[in-house]
DNA sequence: ACTGAAATCGCTGAATT
DNA sequence: AATTCAGCGATTTCAGT
């Protein structure tokens, strides 16, 4: 577990908030110079406590309007990395969560209609040895990032 | 729905990789001028196809290391943003989706241990009309972003 | 819509305390 | 571990095509 300062916890926030913040403007906030800022930051990343940055893309405007999870249940054999394995092979799936219990995994999908939704769940049957699937359609979404 | 041409979607996808590439580097790759590509970038954000730019943070890294979905049922009465409000006032949840059918909320949650999962649960029992959970545990997750 | 240039602003590393 | 400073690179705007 990395140690973080108040400090760090306060830029950690902002670039959160805003990935393209620029070290000046959190200077100025958190009342350290530039450099002071910049080697903070490095040091979040070299730690792996930032593993990246990237643009929150709303979907829906580009065309992939449907959102749902799906709940996987395999057959009793099916080790945990040919249940990720299997699902990630379908490109419109977002996330794969192995789960302890039943269901054995949740993947989240991203598709353009109910037409396309139905193709991706034959394919994640197709995929691996399934048992039996449980679709969860999402009428909204919000989160915190 | 965006316009989106051919040379947005490069755009769009290298930003996606990484959120801090510079309008230099990807000019370079596109073969436009800068500031062809900070006008077409700035465009997607007005658009509202990029709505904006984060950090990626490994929660495990900072003592977060537990993540679970918890399924939940409301009552027959309950408004759908009832049931939002009232889950997001806890604040270890990450996301809340609504979902078609049963069970009526999928809610992302995110904590340090399995006691802080167990009052955090309770939270949500509390916080609305619910007539039932279902948790799952997530033992681990692959995401595309 | 894109280019190229100019001005501004931010980033980065080294030396210093 | 923070500061300052100098050099460099990126961003932003605007006139021209």
């Amino acid at each position: 577990m990395a140690e973080m300062d108040e400090t760090d916890h306060s830029l950690l926030r902002m670039l959160r908030e805003d990935g393209r913040r620029t070290f000046s403007e959190m200077a100025a906030e958190v009342g350290l110079s530039v450099a002071a800022v910049k080697r903070r930051v490095d040091r979040m990343r070299e730690s792996g406590v930032i593993t990246g940055f990237t643009a929150q893309v709303d979907h829906a405007k580009l065309g992939w309007g449907i959102e749902a999870f799906v709940e996987l249940r395999y057959a009793g054999t099916t080790p945990v990395r040919e249940i990720v394995a299997s699902a990630y092979t379908v490109q419109e799936v977002q996330a794969v969560f192995t789960i302890a219990g039943d269901p054995d995994a949740l993947v989240q999908v991203r598709v353009r209609d109910l037409d396309h939704l139905q193709q991706v769940i034959d394919g994640l049957r197709r995929s691996g040895q399934i048992t039996g699937t449980k679709t969860l359609m999402v009428l909204g979404s919000w989160s915190r990032a």
